[in-house]
RNA sequence: GCCGAAGUGGUGGAACUGGUAGACACGCAAGACUUAAAAUCUUGUGGGCGUUGAGUCCGUGCGGGUUCGAGUCCCGCCUUUGGCACCA
């Protein structure tokens, strides 16, 4: 019996296919390719659980399926290695990061084995190993050794860059670049020092260093990036994070801005993904516009997206950064501007947000002259204009921006409306729709046709021009971390230069402790022997964020055993694109950005052949887990029912869901589970303890975590891949239940009874199959295919399912089809396929077995059972032969004898006939 | 507030381009086997009315619309969920 043997057969195969070596995969020019592709998984210490696998083994089903197409098929596994948990539990335990590093994967590698995932292991990588990241480094220094040329919208060489600056200067170079940077000659640029020629390359560096507000968390006592704050804290630990002025690294990621939404146009990704990764990347189109500063040179510049609207700005605000603040002030108010900078300052972030409702602001005593209207206009500043984006300044619109109108409400500013439509006294009107009115030269016009007008008018007069703008920065890249990849690059006099190609990888230093300086400086400050050189240069104490290795690995994966290079050509554009990649949507704006922006990257210089890495992805569901909670009676150790808690104050805890049978406690093992339980009272219902239920994130703390090997243990892998399938659509989540899990199982007791009767005698005869037999095995075929072509898996189990009581019923045991079902299912659960395989007699592993066609001659019927519905409602069927003409069909179907009661003699308007479909009769 | 996704039996879900709603499975109920239990097998299972059986009405979050025909398309609402949130 099945239920016996599959722990055997699991272990049989296991071996086999590892000492036959089946899931090696070579490059092979002569059979196209296919690349699929999981997001590799960070090797926690608590290993995996049952959520982890569910996009394994979709992908596994998937590179299984196309293997038996005939496609060469990559499907390669490792580990995102660096990273801060490790490290954390190194400053806890003491322990070598790479130890315990190590130890997880030893223990994620175990559990990937026991579900029979056919990945290729000699392609395995590890983010965190020297072979790896000095290609990780490597890239690095390739991203500092070029510059965005806008000209030709690609990463150049900086070596052009330094030739055009010496023979021409930089008047024609339209590159993107950190600021401005003043016009110089030729002549100038020969007669620059050493350290302005490397301050002005780094301003159009890919990588950079630059003087930044970060987002610094003291209690972490690193840098965080913007996708790491939530809600002003950090994502990690929940502390709170500061605005601070470092010098950091940073990617230049924002020259890609626009190629990075483009390309989301030529990728079959989940819409939800791409609107995010707009949304981050967030263009918009408007106008920059000066106004000179009444009586004086200076100007004011401001972005805005609503130009039609200038006419009705009556004042202009800046934010607290302002560099012009401190000059533009009146004296009069000087004190008490530089009194609200201070206090903007210190607000943390967290302050900040919390306190959008509460308007703050000061009038600097400083004013500009409209442009158009010529009147004066006060210019105030508040920490509701946001120093990072756009010019840290706006023209303030009050009765067409919902801010501007709270500001102006507050401080009892004027409000002129421009454009009809709204209540503008109520509340902004910023629909962009209306005409424009008190505007002069726009009167009358759309707001399309204003703001089209504005710009023109402005460039006209010099004074501005057509702006698109993102919210998207440049991505931090320092860390104050030990973990993490160290920066291949050496400061002298405090310039940084690159390490030589050849001395890479520039390896992590062993080190006493891991705890954060707190300073500033990472950890690797205190390796003095490793920081400061013999020659007085010294090292980078930061270390690259997570994400450096995993913008790439997919990459390394097509040939992880280059010793020479990141990848070799043959091998790069043979295996070309991510066919398929699967992951969490918690990386939609992360990992998958950085990774889009890396791969341009390389793209540009030539060194991948796609400039989108990854064609189709898809987002799989979590899995989440099923806490239990008891009520402790407030104040007593006494635990109440859950459906007689409510007369108490109690406080709920979360209970080891092991100990728990459908939501009946075992007190008996609860009492030992905690020594404080020991003598713990129970009040009862009908003699049992019913526990609440609540669906939340799988995590150790609410002891709700399920773990694979256990289920593996009770019911075997192909049980275990089956019903992960069978939950539903992959990209669905859903709380993880065993109940459902014993159907599964029993599908394949099934499967095995049509091989094995009750006694375990082989009944598989060679006889040929009938008609029914064979429609039920191609029927099957058919679906298999179409599922799992549109990654329907879930109803691929219940297609298998089918057959399997078709055939159970037909009393199949026939070779012929049994051994085309083997082979439909071994991409779904590979042992029991295998087993079976073998035992219907085949040598080799059914993985090299072909994937059977469907024939339309055994599925197509004859005959059909036509429902026929009068004026929409089914009220009939009649069988009727499918070579029928739609004439024939309607003349059988109102001649018929079971349609007569519903005519009821009523004249027939119409009849609708869907040949094979349906028959519609309308009276 | 803005943007996106989704609401189908007691439960997970199926229904691909509008064409027999509830496939498949869980659960439940009854029965067979068994001293008994488990396992296995058989039958039933959206709701109401009716009933020996047939029958018949209602039913895919709610209200409307398009259509011979709507779970599916359109409009308006409600709920759940994910993301963004002073981005000018």
């Amino acid at each position: 019996m099945y239920d016996k043997k599959f722990t055997e057969i699991e272990n049989k195969w296991k071996t086999k296919w590892e000492e036959e070596k089946v899931f090696l995969t070579k490059t092979d020019v002569n059979r196209p390719k296919y690349y699929v592709l999981d997001m590799f998984p960070y090797p926690s210490g608590s290993g995996l659980h049952v959520g982890h696998p569910l996009g394994y083994v979709a992908t596994d089903i998937v590179a299984r399926y196309k293997r038996l197409q005939g496609f060469n098929v990559l499907h390669p596994m490792g580990y995102d290695a660096f990273g801060l948990p490790a490290e954390q539990y190194a400053i806890q335990t003491g322990q070598h990061p790479a130890m315990t590093t190590e130890n997880n994967i030893n223990q994620y590698r175990k559990q990937l084995e026991n579900l029979g995932f056919s990945f290729d292991w000699s392609r395995e990588v590890r983010t965190c190993n020297p072979e790896y990241y000095r290609w990780t480094q490597w890239i690095f220094l390739k991203l500092y050794n070029s510059w965005y040329n806008k000209t030709t919208d690609k990463a150049e060489a900086i070596e052009n860059l330094i030739t055009e600056f010496s023979k021409n200067g930089n008047r024609n170079i339209h590159a993107s670049c950190s600021e401005s940077i003043a016009s110089f000659s030729e002549n100038d640029w020969g007669n620059f020092d050493e350290s302005t020629k490397q301050k002005i390359l780094l301003n159009y560096r890919l990588a950079f260093l630059q003087e930044a507000t970060v987002n610094w968390c003291p209690m972490l006592g690193t840098v965080l990036a913007n996708e790491e704050v939530k809600d002003g804290l950090s994502e990690r630990g929940g502390y709170p994070v500061i605005k601070k002025q470092m010098r950091q690294w940073f990617l230049r990621i924002t020259a890609y801005a626009d190629r990075l939404l483009e390309g989301l146009e030529r990728i079959e990704w989940p819409v939800a993904v791409k609107e995010m990764q707009k949304n981050w990347i967030g263009r918009s189109e408007g106008a920059m516009i000066n106004f000179s500063f009444y009586k004086s040179e200076k100007k004011l510049t401001i972005f805005t997206t609503r130009p039609d609207t200038i006419l009705g700005c009556t004042f202009m605000v800046v934010a607290p950064e302002h560099e012009l603040l401190p000059e533009i002030c009146n004296p009069v108010n000087k004190r008490e501007v530089m009194d609200y900078i201070e206090y903007a300052r210190n607000r943390s972030e967290r302050e900040r947000i919390a306190e959008v409702k509460n308007i703050t602001g000061k009038f600097t005593g400083a004013f500009v002259v409209h442009p158009f209207s010529g009147e004066k206009i006060p210019v105030w500043v508040s920490d509701y204009v946001i120093f990072g984006y756009g010019t840290g300044a706006i023209m303030a619109v009050p009765a067409h921006d919902s801010r501007d109108h709270a500001f102006a409400k507050k401080f009892e500013l004027p409000l002129v409306e421009v454009v009809s439509g709204g209540d503008v006294f109520k509340e902004a009107y910023e629909a962009k729709e209306g005409t424009l009115i008190n505007s002069s030269f726009i009167n009358g016009m759309s707001v399309t046709d204003a703001i089209h007008c504005v710009i023109i008018k402005a460039e006209e007069k010099n004074i501005g021009f057509r702006k698109i703008n993102y919210k998207l920065r440049d991505a931090g890249f320092s860390r104050q971390r030990y973990w993490g990849e160290p920066f291949p690059v050496y400061y002298k006099n405090d310039i940084p230069y690159p390490l030589e190609e050849k001395e890479l990888p520039l390896v992590l230093p062993e080190a006493e402790s891991y705890q954060p300086t707190g300073t500033g400086e990472g950890p690797l400050f205190k390796v003095k022997d490793w920081i400061e050189l013999p020659d007085g240069c010294h090292r980078d104490s930061n270390t690259m964020p997570g994400w450096a290795g995993s913008s790439w690995y997919f990459i390394r994966y097509k040939e992880a055993s280059n010793k020479e290079a990141f990848v070799s050509p043959e091998n790069e554009k043979y295996w070309g694109q991510v066919d398929l990649y699967m992951g969490g949507t918690e990386h939609a704006t992360g990992h998958l950005l950085y990774a889009r922006f890396w791969n341009k990257f390389l793209y540009d210089l030539g060194l991948v052949s796609h400039d989108e890495p990854f064609y189709k992805l898809i987002n799989q569901g979590m899995i989440q887990g099923r806490s239990n909670l008891v009520y402790r009676i407030k104040g007593t150790n006494t635990f109440i029912s859950y459906y007689l808690r409510k007369d108490y104050k109690t406080t709920p805890m979360h209970v080891d869901i092991n100990i728990v049978n459908d939501d009946v406690l075992d007190i008996k093992e609860f009492r030992k589970w905690n020594p404080d339980f020991e003598k713990a009272e129970f009040i009862l219902e009908d003699g049992k303890y019913f526990c609440g239920v609540e669906v939340e994130k799988m995590s150790k703390s609410r002891f709700n975590v399920v773990n694979p090997d256990d289920v593996i243990a009770k019911y075997g892998a192909d049980t275990f891949r089956l019903y992960e399938m069978f939950l539903g659509p992959i990209e669905q989540s859903k709380p993880w239940n065993t109940h459902g899990i014993e159907g599964v199982f029993r599908f394949l007791k099934k499967v095995w009874r049509l091989f094995y009767d009750e006694n375990e005698n082989w009944i598989v005869v060679n006889d040929t199959p009938t008609e029914q037999e064979l429609k039920t095995i191609h029927k099957t075929i058919k679906k298999t295919r179409e599922d799992i072509e549109r990654y329907s898996f879930n109803t691929c189990v219940s297609n298998f399912m089918i057959c399997v009581n078709e055939l159970t019923d037909l009393k199949c045991y026939k070779k012929e089809i049994l051994e085309k079902f083997a082979i439909l299912l071994s991409p779904f659960a590979p042992f029991i396929s295998e087993e079976l395989w073998s035992l219907l007699g085949n040598s080799q592993s059914v993985i090299y077995a072909k994937f059977p066609e469907w024939e339309g001659k055994y599925i197509t019927e004859s005959f059909f059972e036509y429902p026929v519905s009068v004026n929409g409602k089914v009220r009939t069927k009649i069988n009727l032969s499918l070579s029928l003409s739609e004439k024939e069909i309607e003349e059988r179907v109102l001649t018929a004898e079971e349609l007569k009661k519903w005519l009821n003699g009523t004249p027939v308007k119409k009849v609708i006939v869907v040949k094979g479909r349906i028959v519609n009769v309308v009276v």
